[in-house]
RNA sequence: GGCGCAUUCGUCUAGUGGCUUAGGACGCCGCCCUCUCAAGGCGGAGAUCACGGGUUCGAAUCCCGUAUGCGCUACCA
């Protein structure tokens, strides 16, 4: 077999579209599995839709997520440029290969006519609407002729008639169309930049790509690249269009619907593993049972042949769920670092909290969070004293005779001696056989003072990482102000 | 409209002719555990495998048709 060379060949419009990072994935996984390269290229054809910064936010994003990137715009590589907006002349060479051949023909349509044809296409019911090669049968001094005089013009793929166009799909097996539903697609615009069509297969095939793997938008025009790659002579390269990405209502993913941007995600809070992971298991399964995947294990278990055929929804809830369980096998230290930047870009920042302290909420709270920020909103009264109280919780725990009990509770915890957490539970049982009543009747009281909720992790361990000052301060406000 | 692709629980999916009374996960419900909430364990509801025809002793799995959805139909990618 020859080398596994694959490309991710995006258009830079802004951001990186979750759809795109699977696209990305995919190839990303199938280069590392069969020691191929994996090369960033990126489609600057379209001179009205560029977007200053979009490369270098394509490629902030793309390394966030982990997937680095043999060779492109800003590692080099024996195959550049990869940018297309630098590769111009090599475009318009090959094109001129192919108006020698007849396989591509010049045409000075004005915009008025093309529009006015396709009227007319329409008025007539015609099947489809195609460009009527009006150009094809201009002579060779009327071409000289209107070059001369600076005749605007596009350069237009010579699509035979009554031809069979069958290719095979790695995913799709084969798939066959007639030419006689195939455009004379446009190859060189008016501006002299290449569209896609041209673009992609000159590229692909100088970059010496084995397989195209890209969404499945592209496979309506896969035609016109075939016909390209046949008529310069060229080895096709194996194709794999994969499924779509669609909203919840079934359409393709977009911005309408919520959020597409990778970013977007990195900035609500989920980890480039729980994304990475989630975006894999979108229209690929190992064929077992197994959901739970590092980037590393992904690339063993990936093949091109078990991505699925139809497009699937991107359900957030489980990707949050997803998020959660990638929390929970995260190191306390990563999280750390995590809930760290999280603190500093809250107003939680003025304060000093020890690394220490840091580490026992988040060991006392992984299993109950689904994002790193809500180590701090699912659990203020670790930093603040609670300045409200769950009110469900005064009226079912805080009764009449609570007050005292918790002035006792106080008073034990007072002549405690650096408690431990198991020093805090001795000295709390022991309160409650002295008042005669069940540990449950003192916890909720408890825990509504201290920390002014009624869920959290265990009553000791809050205790233990609150301190004994705190608690006392926090037992007698809340004496205070629950009356 | 034309062309193409697709169609298994609400969602992501397993399934490649008999192992399937269609399995798992998320979500939902219940029980257990328990100081609460989670986590964990156990269980439940939820898919006549889009529909209709074939082929076959036997089909979610193969073939044909229909329907529906989506994509493409630009001098955008």
């Amino acid at each position: 077999m020859k080398n596994i060379r694959v490309r991710f060949a995006p258009s830079p419009t802004g951001y990186l579209h979750v759809g795109g990072l699977r696209t990305a994935l995919y190839n990303y996984l199938f280069a590392r599995k069969n020691n191929g390269k994996f090369i960033l290229r990126i489609e600057d054809t379209d001179r009205s839709r560029y977007v200053e910064g979009a490369v270098e936010n394509l490629i902030a994003s793309l390394k966030w997520a982990g997937l680095t990137f043999d060779e492109g715009p800003d590692v080099g590589g024996n195959f550049g440029p990869y940018m297309q907006s630098q590769r111009l002349e090599t475009y318009k060479n090959y094109v001129n290969e192919l108006i020698n051949k007849g396989d591509a023909y010049y045409c000075f349509c004005t915009p008025e006519r093309l529009k006015a044809l396709r009227e007319e296409q329409e008025k007539q019911k015609l099947p489809q609407a195609k460009y009527d090669k009006h150009c094809l049968s201009l002579s060779k001094n009327e071409i000289e002729e209107k070059l001369k005089n600076n005749i605007s013009y596009v350069v237009r793929l010579n699509v035979r008639p009554n031809q069979k166009i069958i290719f095979d799909d790695v995913i799709r097996e084969r798939v066959d169309f007639d030419s006689n539903n195939v455009d004379d697609q446009v190859l060189i615009k008016s501006d002299g930049f290449p569209t896609y069509h041209l673009a992609n297969v000159v590229d692909d095939h100088l970059m010496e790509i084995s397989h195209v793997i890209r969404g499945e938008e592209w496979l309506s025009s896969t035609p016109k690249h075939v016909l390209l790659y046949d008529a310069f002579g060229w080895e096709r390269p194996r194709f794999a269009h994969l499924p779509l990405l669609l909203n919840p209502d079934k359409s393709k993913l977009s911005k309408r619907q919520g959020d597409v941007a990778v970013e977007d995600y990195r900035d609500k809070g989920y980890l480039k593993d729980a994304l990475i992971n989630f975006v894999a298991l979108l229209g690929w399964n190992a064929g077992d049972d197994k959901e739970f995947y590092y980037l590393n294990e992904l690339v063993n278990a990936f093949s091109l042949e078990q991505v699925n055929k139809s497009g699937a929804v991107f359900d957030v809830v489980k990707l949050n769920s997803l998020n959660a369980l990638h929390i929970r096998n995260q190191s306390n230290e990563k999280l750390l670092t995590m809930l760290k930047s999280e603190i500093e870009n809250s107003e939680l920042r003025i304060e000093n909290y020890s690394d220490e302290r840091l580490l026992l909420i988040i060991e006392s709270m992984k299993e109950r969070v689904s994002f790193v920020k809500e180590f701090i909103t699912e659990c203020r009264y670790f930093y603040t004293p609670p300045a409200e109280y769950e009110q469900k919780s005064i009226e079912k725990n805080w009764k009449s005779d609570t007050p005292n009990q918790m002035k006792k509770l106080a008073e034990a915890f007072s002549l405690l001696e650096s408690p431990s957490k198991e020093d805090y539970e001795l000295a709390f049982t022991k309160v409650a056989e002295e008042l005669n009543v069940g540990n449950g009747k003192l916890i909720h009281p408890l825990r509504l003072a201290v920390s002014g909720q009624s869920t959290g992790p265990g009553m000791f361990d809050i205790l233990y990482i609150l301190g004994k000052n705190e608690i006392l301060k926090r037992i007698n406000s809340a004496i205070n102000k629950l009356k």
